[in-house]
RNA sequence: GCCGAUGUAGCUCAGCUGGCUAGAGCAGCUGAUUUGUAAUCAGCAGGUCGUGGGUUCGAGUCCCUCCAUCGGCUCCA
């Protein structure tokens, strides 16, 4: 017999060699009907594997995410068995579960697959899970694993073999189907209802850009019809608030292609949308001590050269602006840090002085690949809410934390509560990629290491993210359709520092090194703007928003008492503007709920008569009658409620 | 940059396998209407069908180039 240990805490007995679904149908059949996966001592087990020792068990069903990783992941088998069958040639790759559904890469050769072959491949897909098919997973020894790929003349699963351990190597078979896996399977193919194949895509053999580009076949399944139906509500839904499509229809931003590609233009609503949050910043930086400066757009190319820059980034840049004056080069400056270093330099400063704070809305221009473009979030001119802080290593620690500090002011302030705070150190294997010494880069991790954990915060790690100068805070945030955003971010450098020669002079009378902290709460203005409009889906708070309030006169005799109530709002400087056209409430209405105005103030005889409005909120309905001086307090109120003092 | 897809009026879209002067709704303009909590009515105007080339008696429709956009990959100071 053996001991087993559910999560609840209970240890029952059974049957040695008993299984996963053994146990499940030991607490009851309905749940077990639902368990299509398990973890045994914290290990991915198939439930139908035989369990020989006491442990914990851990069962998943389709509402967990493990449970959900596994139904992913078999559909990809699946996937790669219904590609199998329409073009035999095609070599598989890898076929992993992701956050939404799972993929599989193949290399067709001279083959393809778009979208009209879907349907087809969603129906064989299915056809074969109706058949029931347990996925049976069976150890393989090496010789024999390369053995049967190389007989299909697959280099990549060779490749793949290659680099495991004789004895560790698995495959799994379901009906005629066989692939190199790890496991973690549902108990059968059947169980998979609803597929859906969503898109195609290019992707390199181990993600190196030097490899052959393989397909990628995206794909979604569920256990039930409706899931998926539902899922694809919600991902059409999502696409409402896609951030390019809200931008055009609050005309906040436009593109150009006369323009260029990557360049936004701001229309006034958008400009003076950005410059409330700007100013919001400015008043929080403030009162923690910055002071603003402000530097050109472009550089002499050794100023690049000094910061490392254009080694780095020069030939994928922007290339240098020349001038009648032979050799003189100029760079469009693709950061703000080495315009203050130079700002640092002007003048010798001493210990006491320090920290210097200098603060800059820095425009920066970048030549990002054009395949990269994204709306507003990936843009090749943006401006940058940048500082840098130049302080003693003594302050470094109380800075760094006072950064953090207006970090979650400015994202509270603007809702995003569900964010990650994602410490991105350098990748160990490729040192290469960065400038600096290792006893700088330790400290520089260290700092940034500990910071974040005195706050508190839940924080990811991830290798190969810094930036090729220091590591970095990031604060990430998801966009409507779930992909992943850098906002905030806090770095910590000690090079810049020593290539710009920055000193101080210390309380023992010898110059010392200062540390930088690079810093933007918001990251840039475009991105910020862009995965605030997604997350508010244009219904921006109170303070930020374009218009404020619309006033409706029920006709044109109530234009006067409508440009009065108007005048006085403005007093109160609140944004006000009036809907004068000869249009019925109703259509008014309408048209102020549909551009997302969060006050509409209704005027007609009895307002004038007695100097009140008639309020409707945004999405919430009509709020009945108040005086012009109550509906100011009202707005008031409501803005001191969402835009808290730093 | 790479793989795949898309591009018709300001916006959303129709236009079958190539065949009269390219259609609709919304928005716009003009006029009527003077309106009470999510669309008043009528009329008018608006497109060299992304660009350049090709095939054809004939191209929005087929082929190629380029540009832009979308979904990924790679990249992201």
């Amino acid at each position: 017999m053996i001991k087993i240990t559910l999560p609840d805490g209970s240890v029952r007995e059974f049957e040695n060699r008993s299984t996963p679904m053994d146990v499940a149908v030991s607490i009851s059949s309905g749940f077990a009907r639902n368990v299509i996966s398990a973890k045994f001592n914290n290990t991915t087990v198939e439930t139908v594997t035989p369990i020989t020792t006491d442990g914990n068990l851990v069962l998943y069903t389709f509402n967990d995410d493990d449970g959900k990783k596994a139904f992913w992941h078999s559909s990809a088998h699946l996937l790669a068995q219904a590609i199998l069958f329409f073009h035999p040639s095609a070599k598989l790759t890898i076929g992993p579960a992701i956050e939404n559904g799972f993929y599989y890469d193949l290399d067709l050769g001279a083959e393809t697959i778009s979208e009209k072959d879907f349907k087809k491949i969603e129906d064989k897909m299915i056809e074969f899970a109706r058949e029931k098919h347990q996925f049976q997973l069976r150890e393989v020894s090496k010789a024999a694993a390369l053995d049967f790929y190389k007989k299909q003349n697959n280099e990549y699963k060779v490749e793949l073999i290659e680099n495991l351990t004789d004895g560790d190597i698995t495959f799994c078979d379901h009906a005629d189907f066989t692939d190199l896996c790890r496991g973690g399977h549902v108990p059968n193919t059947g169980i998979i209802k609803a597929v859906k194949v969503m898109s195609t895509a290019g992707a390199y053999w181990r993600g190196d850009e030097n490899n052959t580009q393989l397909t990628r076949i995206y794909g979604i399944s569920f256990p039930k019809q409706k899931l998926l139906t539902e899922y694809l509500e919600k991902l059409e839904l999502a696409k409402q608030r896609d951030h390019r499509k809200l931008g055009k229809e609050l005309e906040l931003f436009a593109f150009s292609t006369r323009v260029g590609q990557g360049l936004p233009l701001w229309l006034p609503k958008g400009a003076a949308l950005r410059e409330r949050l700007e100013n919001f910043l400015k008043a929080a930086q403030k009162k923690a001590g910055y002071e603003l400066v402000m530097t050109p757009h472009i550089g002499q190319k050794e100023l690049y050269v000094t910061s490392g820059h254009y080694e780095k980034y020069g030939e994928d840049s922007f290339q240098p602006i020349h001038t009648p004056k032979d050799d003189e080069e100029f760079l469009l400056k693709p950061m703000n840090c080495p315009h203050h270093c130079e700002i640092y330099r002007v003048k010798p400063y001493s210990y006491k002085e320090l920290p210097k704070r200098f603060a800059e809305f820095g425009t920066v221009y970048r030549y990002e690949q054009s395949g990269e473009l994204h709306g507003l979030t990936r843009v090749r001119c943006f401006t940058q809410d940048d500082a840098h802080i130049f302080c003693t290593p003594d302050q470094l620690h109380d800075e760094f934390m006072n950064v953090i500090d207006l970090v979650l002011y400015v994202f509270g302030s603007l809702g995003f509560e569900d964010f990650t705070a994602q410490i991105s150190l350098r990748d160990p294997e490729d040192k290469e990629k960065y400038i600096g010494s290792d006893e700088n880069w330790e400290k520089a991790e260290n700092a940034i290491i500990h910071a974040a954990k005195e706050k508190g915060l839940k924080t990811v790690t991830e290798y190969g993210e810094a930036a090729f100068y220091g590591p970095k805070l990031d604060f990430m945030v998801k966009d409507v359709l779930g992909r992943s955003w850098q906002l905030g971010t806090i770095q910590v450098d000690y090079n810049l520092p020593e290539r710009f020669d920055l000193q101080y002079k210390g309380a023992d009378n010898q110059m010392h090194r200062p540390v930088m902290i690079h810093r933007a709460p918001f990251g840039s203005m475009e991105r910020f703007i862009a995965i605030l409009l997604e997350n508010t889906g244009g219904n921006f708070p109170l303070w930020l928003t374009p218009e404020q309030v619309i006033i409706l006169p029920i006709s044109d005799k109530y234009q006067k008492y409508a440009e009065k109530v108007s005048e006085v709002l403005e007093n109160s400087e609140i944004r006000a503007l009036i809907d004068d056209r000869s249009e019925k409430t109703g259509r008014k209405i309408r048209d102020a709920e549909m551009s997302k105005i969060p006050y509409m103030i209704i005027v007609g005889e009895n307002e004038e008569g007695n100097e009140t409005v008639s309020v409707r909120k945004h999405g919430e309905g009509d709020k009945g009658t108040f005086t012009i001086k109550d509906f100011i307090s009202l707005i008031e109120t409501e803005i001191k409620s969402t835009l808290k003092q730093f």
